[in-house]
DNA sequence: ATCACAAAATGAACGGAATTCATTTAGTAT
DNA sequence: ATACTAAATGAATTCCGTTCATTTTGTGAT
């Protein structure tokens, strides 16, 4: 019900996942500190009896942690509910004292993934540049965790304060190269769509073109295909991203005052 | 594993589901008349013994007919398995006579899908004329069906006959335009990019931008904001889409011979 | 014709997932 | 002290995709 945002200010670009003392208000004892701060890896039989702890197990920040520990070991299919409680060595129902649902692990852990975008060239170099830098940096981010995309695209901002912070810095990159502010939403959002749609070309295999049996039938497609493979580029999707990237960065900054 | 095409003929009257002849590569109207003539509502209860049936209950073209209706009623989440059974009124386990997985269910529908895309005008007038209305329809195809865009963006074109037909048809427009075999498939791909993206706007909440009690904290943003909303647009989610596609047909179209 | 086998249905499981609920214990505010 | 809230356990619920044994029907080979 409450619907508290992940919040908490500190953490602005560079931070660590996985231990990081939250800097809480609450103090909590040494002994405790250290269980808290150890990797939350499930230890050897823990058992906690039943009832509040002395101490609290959980919070947002390690519950990200977690989740973003299992998600690199074991994919988005193993992140399930059960599995985030046992590699916090506590029952699946002790999560939803913090979460409402599985969404919101997902949320806090794309907010957590947004902080990693790298957003600096706006502060410094030319326009193009700083797009060009951080259009990259999103969509590698992202490639890696195309699972949160149908969630952050309909993710309202609120719910997620490093993705508002992000926005706010490309936001005044956009202003100070000159962009009318009604245009400047539309084309983050024209750049945001096509950082999404691309980070999914990074995960699709290799023979995703390959037309098989048809390709008599499809003689124009089947040609391109063969004609781009000759070129023979490590990847693909980035020939791909340079290309509609480079073409968006021109046209919208064509329209620049 | 066979990976038959989902077309096949008549239907109606007693027939060999998966004979037909295979229509040539550009045709695609058939499962159409199929979906539209079917009607595969469960009908009074019509208890079946157990043991294969006189004339087969299922095909791929009801299958794809049922989940689609299935879609429009309840949404993805009502495509289950059993609830696609029962409004073929079949047990969930006969589904599996036909299809190996749900994602194959997704499958069917994608390619179906796909060949509501409208490439008609890749046949007749300009290459930037062509672009802009099959990109405009595209994306409102698969606005409707988010849920499938994961699903396209890895799947090898050989499993969906009628996508492999739009990419043809595509692939063509371009080299007719003029365009560097070597450079086709790149360009595609990043105009379907920025599409997939751009479907996932259209589904956004009107209040995403909302940035509520942190605006204070985001004058940029906010203020970005703002400025769009006062030009009163009907769909903020059309500008952006304009903007960015009019910016890809002209940096990509810059780049033919 | 016969016979073996494939195809297409039923119905009863199975296992895994998210979530809820009653209960227990610990802290906090009145 | 008392009441309320917070944070844990553990058992139960519900739903979903999928599998399996079984039954019945069609088909191709001999």
């Amino acid at each position: 019900m409450p619907a508290v945002p992940a919040a908490s200010g500190s953490t602005t670009l560079g931070n660590t996942p996985g231990g990081a003392a939250p800097a809480d208000a609450a103090q909590r004892d040494v002994a405790q500190r250290d269980v808290a701060q150890r990797a939350p890896k499930a230890e050897a039989g823990g058992k906690r009896r039943a009832g509040r702890p002395v101490a609290a197990v959980l919070d947002k920040a390690g519950l990200t942690a977690a989740a973003l520990q299992l998600i690199e070991r074991k994919g988005y299919d193993g992140l399930t509910m059960a599995a985030l409680a046992r590699s916090l060595n506590v029952a699946p129902s002790a999560l939803y004292n913090h979460v409402e649902s599985k969404r919101d692990v997902l949320l806090l852990v794309e907010d957590h993934l947004t902080a990693l975008v790298d957003v600096s060239a706006f502060s410094s170099g030319p326009w193009e540049e700083a797009v060009r830098k951080w259009a990259w940096s999103y969509r590698d981010v992202f490639s890696r965790h195309t699972p949160l995309i149908p969630v952050i695209a309909v993710l309202p901002v609120t719910d997620a304060p490093q993705t508002l912070a992000m926005y706010e810095t490309v936001s005044a990159g956009f202003r100070d190269a000159g962009f009318p502010a009604g245009r400047i939403v539309s084309s983050i959002v024209a750049l945001e769509s096509f950082i999404f749609g691309s980070a999914y070309d990074v995960t699709a295999p290799a023979d995703i073109f390959d037309s098989g049996s048809m390709a008599e039938a499809t003689p124009s497609f089947t040609g391109a295909v063969r004609s781009l493979a000759t070129q023979g580029h490590a990847n693909p999707a980035n020939v791909a991203f340079t290309l509609g990237l480079e073409a968006l960065i021109s046209g919208l900054g064509a329209l620049r005052q």
